[in-house]
RNA sequence: GCCGGUGUGGCGGAACUGGCAGACGCCCGGGACUUAAAAUCCCGUGAGGUUACACUCGUACCGGUUCGAUCCCGGUCACCGGCACCA
């Protein structure tokens, strides 16, 4: 019989189904496992080869603990609020809500064809009215505890979307949705206080297993640095407080400046001189998207404030202070004392104002560069810090400041609170009111969840109103506090809101009361193993250790941390059509007949393409016409081999591109154990004499790569297991071994084989069989033999051999032998077990 | 500029803690089966060299440590990801 794999597929997920065999279990005496991926956002696009790639180790790493006894908790749900959805149905005039009900369906019918294990009676939907309750719920907590709070602010506008962006959504200037140009507009919005969990959300890494290179992205993102505050008095009577992380530098400070958005500037209207030079610099500052800011960083521009002059502490000189955008509002105080002899930007500054530049530690040219590099310098020209290292200086000047009240020590954090409203109609409503009265006011918990309502029209308005600002029947309402007329908020709450806190929901569906019952929470959490993708780890991972965090101090959750265990996966690429190496062969012959060479034929591809055309790997993309449809995979190949090539193709944590050609080779595996199984293998369950060893060995190197998801190499030892099966006959029981390592990854035609062998119950439940060390060492093994660190020859010697065995076989060896003739033995260096190395003379 | 990562055959990639470089797969070549092709099965496949051995070279580049280096150390180059005027 052939091996079919459609028929065998679709057979399986019913069966799954039907019988619930992947369903968790609340509160069962069982240990537990909690898995955890990322839930899509149901695009329209429908599922992307993307997605299997972590979603099929998960399932892997699932299915081995249910096999190995676990209680597992494998769930899945879909991320549906967003600006996509909400584009699509105002340009198709659709509801956003019929487009996201379409696309869960969609994205539902291509995972089961995938064959996950997910428990599909806990699937979460953030659109849901049941489930955005709890995250308004959460919001109001938040707010009662002062953490949400509404701010005017600088915030980032993107032109095109017309919507206020999280700092996070902007990069590289532009807008993360849709490239066009983002610019800076005083907007009244909800913040979230994400900063004051800036310590701990560094600290309790320390207690997580997170692959280093996560950790170290969110710590850096955080950025948190210490230094001190000083305060400096003015000609204006106000202090002008700056945050630096060099007091020692602060003989060196001949100026200072200010960012043009600093509030002091207003009050000093009335003293400036050259008010119209500095509001016309304010005016062209505001103006500058973020991207020219940053473009143009190499010229220093600026304007000196006339009128008002500062006071360095320490020297008692007058200094000029200026206002200059290369200073940021955001960061620190907003202002900075300028050391030009020590810091690159004021030193720029500084040459190109001809301000004097002061050497203050000693080892560096200050008259070419900045001495920057200097933490391990002598303080000079510093008065009483004269002769010190840095270190000690900054100590030394730190306490002298706090002395005279004149600054402190203090830290700063790069990381900002979250700008947390959108002006778009598809998100969760921010449960509150403004009532003239009383200010902000949550409503009642009684009355969550504020429905989101229908309207009209979804388009937003070029002020930058929501579309929900447009029904007046639902802004009008009353006051909960005082009774009196009060308006709702209308701007919605941002995409991550509701995946901040989605895994807590799994565990408890259908609950009405809370989140979750916190018996389950108790029980499940924390999440065992969550992986998902690098692009998260500044936004979503952190955000939701943000709300895990305030939840833990509310008490709903016992646990500091949401997640045990965070893994990463690389992105899936594709090849680039356009590159001289992948053009078919005709092609390529084709153009080095036009072009003459290889490198004419390259260049002439440049020209056509553009320089991507020399990078022969690249992202997926529409434009190129190199996208990876996981339905035209399964349809030709089967989910069992879409699920084992997307495991095979690479590191899992690294990039991989997709090759088409080496799809067969998967299936060409699954081909061959099918050859193997497909008729009843008779007679005794133990291992044949023959395999007994290899069998061993693979149980330990399979086992052992799943859980350090090196998936490829497990297949790889599962592709070795069988090459060896097709040259020694397998016993009923080495094909049992077989079938039960390969069900995980590939589920179905295990299940099925497993059938006509007629073995208990399914081989995607069945007990994950263990290995014996003993039994994983050949009765012979090969020595390599070294002659001076060079490889000669191998000899083969009994398992347990000593070293002194291995030497006299090694020197038995006649090629050894000649080799030594004439030469005396000087040293012997033996290998437990691996090798022996003879050195000569 | 800063932080992190990577560099191994024609290709994707293996290699324990410093111990036989290239597992496994793709491509390619040869053979068996077939009227034939596909599929399947078997064999070969880093480069040079040889009829065949022998032997030599080989993990981006230069140097070091070591009996022995893809792995450790110093330096250089290239590429990828993140951050980026963060005081």
């Amino acid at each position: 019989m052939k091996y079919d794999f459609s028929r065998i597929e679709k057979k399986w997920q019913e069966i799954w189904e039907r019988e619930k065999l992947y369903a968790a279990e609340n509160g069962t005496g069982k240990e537990k496992f909690y898995g955890l991926v990322e839930f899509p956002y149901p695009s329209g696009e429908g599922l992307h080869v993307g997605h299997p790639r972590p979603y099929t180790a998960m399932d892997i790493i699932a299915r081995k603990r249910r096999m190995q006894g676990y209680n597992v908790l494998f769930p899945i749900g879909f991320d549906a609020f967003g600006l996509p959805t909400e584009n699509y149905a105002i340009k198709n005039h659709m509801h956003p809500r019929d487009v996201t009900k379409r696309n869960i369906a969609r994205f539902t019918e291509q995972l089961k064809m995938l064959g996950y294990s997910f428990d599909w009676d806990r699937v979460v939907d953030t659109t849901d009215p049941e489930y955005y309750k709890w995250t308004q719920w959460i919001f109001l907590q938040m707010f009662k505890k002062g953490l949400a709070y509404k701010a005017s602010m600088p915030v980032n506008w993107c032109t095109s979307c017309k919507v206020v962006l999280a700092n996070e959504e902007v990069v590289n200037g532009v807008c993360e949705r849709c490239g066009s140009e983002v610019v800076r507009r005083e907007k009244s919005q909800w913040m979230l206080g994400i900063t004051k969990y800036a310590q701990r959300l560094i600290d309790d890494l320390d207690d997580v297993d997170y692959i280093e290179r996560v950790k170290i992205q969110q710590k850096n993102w955080i950025g948190r640095s210490t230094g001190a505050e000083v305060r400096f008095r003015t000609t204006a009577g106000d202090e002008l407080i700056v945050f630096t992380t060099r007091p020692d530098t602060l003989f060196g400070a001949t100026y200072m400046v200010m960012s043009p958005e600093h509030e002091l500037l207003k009050k000093w209207e009335p003293l400036l001189e050259n008010i119209e030079a500095v509001r016309g610099y304010q005016a062209e500052a505001a103006r500058k998207s973020d991207f020219e800011r940053t473009e143009l960083q190499k010229d220093k521009t600026g304007v000196e404030l006339m009128g008002v002059r500062a006071v360095n502490p320490v020297t008692g000189g007058e200094i000029p202070i200026y206002i200059s955008d290369y200073v940021l509002a955001t960061y620190g105080t907003g202002a900075i004392m300028a050391v030009p002899g020590h810091d690159t930007r004021d030193w720029q500054f500084a040459k190109k104002f001809g301000l004097p530049i002061v050497e203050v530690v000693k080892g560096g040219d200050i008259e070419k560069e900045a001495f920057t590099d200097c933490e391990t310098g002598v303080m000079v020209n510093s008065g009483f810090l004269d002769g010190m290292p840095v270190e000690e200086a900054k100590k030394t000047i730190t306490e002298w400041l706090e002395g005279r009240g004149l600054g402190s020590a203090k830290v700063n954090y790069k990381l900002r609170d979250w700008v947390f409203s959108r002006q778009r109609y598809w998100g969760e409503p921010i449960p509150i009111v403004h009532c003239d009265r009383c200010g902000y006011v949550a409503i009642p918990e009684e009355e969550l969840p504020l429905m989101l309502p229908d309207v009209e029209s979804y388009e937003t308005t070029d002020t930058g109103e929501s579309p929900l600002a447009h029904m007046d029947e639902w802004v009008n309402t009353t006051c909960p506090h005082c009774g009196g007329p009060a308006k709702r908020e209308t701007d919605t709450m941002p995409q991550w809101a509701g995946s901040s806190w989605y895994f807590l929901r799994y565990i408890d569906p259908k609950n009405a009361d809370a989140p979750a019952s916190k018996e389950n929470i108790g029980y499940w959490m924390p999440v065992d193993w969550y992986n998902g993708g690098m692009e998260h780890t500044t936004l979503h991972l952190l955000y939701s250790r943000f709300w895990y965090k305030f939840l833990y101090d509310l008490g709903v959750v016992p646990t500091a941390e949401p997640y045990q265990k965070r893994t990463s996966h690389g992105m899936i690429l594709g090849l680039n059509p356009h590159n001289f190496a992948n053009l078919p062969a005709e092609e390529q012959e084709e153009l080095l007949k036009t072009c003459g060479s290889e490198e004419a034929a390259r260049h002439h591809l440049v020209e056509k393409f553009g320089e991507m055309a020399e990078h022969p790997i690249v992202k997926m993309s529409k434009s190129l016409g190199n996208v990876v449809n996981p339905d035209d995979v399964v349809k030709e190949f089967g989910a069992d081999t879409l699920r084992t090539y997307i495991m095979f193709l690479g590191d899992f944590e690294k990039a991989a591109p997709w090759q088409a050609n080496a799809v067969k080779g998967c299936k060409r595996f699954l081909d061959r154990i099918w050859n193997l199984a497909e008729e009843r293998v008779d007679g005794s369950e133990d291992y044949s004499a023959a395999n007994e060893a290899d069998v061993h060995r693979a149980i330990r190197k399979v086992g052992d790569d799943i859980e350090a998801m090196k998936f490829n190499t497990a297949i790889a030892a599962l592709m070795a297991l069988v090459n060896r099966y097709y040259e020694s006959k397998p016993s009923r029981g080495d094909i049992k071994a077989l079938l039960t390592l390969v069900s995980p990854f590939a589920p179905h035609i295990a299940d099925e084989l497993w059938e006509i062998q007629g073995f208990d119950g399914h081989a995607s439940v069945a007990p994950w069989p263990d290995y014996d060390e003993a039994k994983t060492v050949e009765a012979e093994k090969e020595i390599a033999v070294q002659v001076g660190g060079k490889l000669k020859t191998t000899v083969k010697v009994p398992a347990d051999a000593d070293d002194d065995a291995l030497v006299a076989a090694a020197t038995a060896d006649e090629k050894i032998m000649r080799l030594m003739e004439g030469k005396t033995l000087v040293r012997t260096i033996v290998v437990k077990g691996r090798l022996v190395n003879l050195i000569l003379k």
